[in-house]
DNA sequence: TTCCCGATTTGGAACGGTTCTATTTATGCT
DNA sequence: AGCATAAATAGAACCGTTCCAAATCGGGAA
């Protein structure tokens, strides 16, 4: 369990200012671990907060993204996902509920970028899609 | 070069009823490899064949998918990506202008999946982001 | 503390990719 | 040729995301 002031020391790392919203968005991020999507956390968190709007988690997020605080995951066609941990690990998408699991005892070998002299490689990203076994009947 | 021909034959090889415009959308694909979108595609065919829908290029591709005759690439949040060599190889985004390039030198250990007793993988999609030489300035 | 200015948040409109739906058209079989 | 089924069409609808202008916040200066 993480707490605010873990959050906001957070932020301050990455040279973020950590807004009171912000901070929340972050906070969310650090305790739920399982990839959320931005309406996951605006509908959560509207409810301790009733004058938040969408946008805000768009802008934090996208900031967060851009300062490499946290990681979005193009991996759902249908909506991106985000991710506080950014070392190297995999995912998984079932197909069926929608759900992001880790992949995390993964060699690291899988992550080292090919020699390409045409195209400057920053990020790697392994996705594997399937169904989960909640979903296997 | 392929011909509508071949077009012809690779959708009955998949078990898909070869009409005039899904051969045209996979005659289109097996010539252009650059991982086109569905409005890149559109936009070329209803040149040749004004009455044509957007919504034709959707139902071909998405049975395409479906069928295992081609590969939808989830690598660009803003559009799906399609790809007609279905062969193990990965992908390489280039983040300013957009385009999807192959990597074919790819050693084919990187697509084993990993031993999950909870997951059952189908599909592994490697995909590599960054800035492509001709973007580079 | 109070004021001020730039940064942030807000809400609603706008945008764009994709899907849905009802209708029309094409196709294959008898 | 006629019929039944499949496919294509056009446009509405949907939904995630961005844009924009206005309101609000927050931190430094006086």
């Amino acid at each position: 369990m993480y707490s605010l002031a873990q959050s906001h020391q957070l932020l301050l790392k990455y040279s973020i200012r950590p807004s009171v919203q912000r901070t929340m968005v972050m906070d969310y991020l650090l305790n739920n671990r399982n990839h959320p999507s931005v309406d996951e956390i605006f509908s959560v968190l509207i409810r301790t907060m009733p004058t938040l709007s969408r946008t805000t988690i768009y802008n934090s997020l996208n900031l967060f993204v851009a300062r490499g605080a946290v990681r979005v995951l193009v991996i759902d066609e249908k909506n991106a996902r985000y991710d506080v941990d950014i070392s190297l690990h995999a995912h998984f998408l079932c197909k069926e509920c929608g759900k992001v699991y880790d992949i995390l005892n993964i060699r690291k070998e899988l992550f080292e970028v090919p020699e390409m002299q045409d195209l400057e490689i920053e990020t790697v990203e392994i996705s594997y899609k399937g169904i989960c076994k909640n979903c296997r009947h």
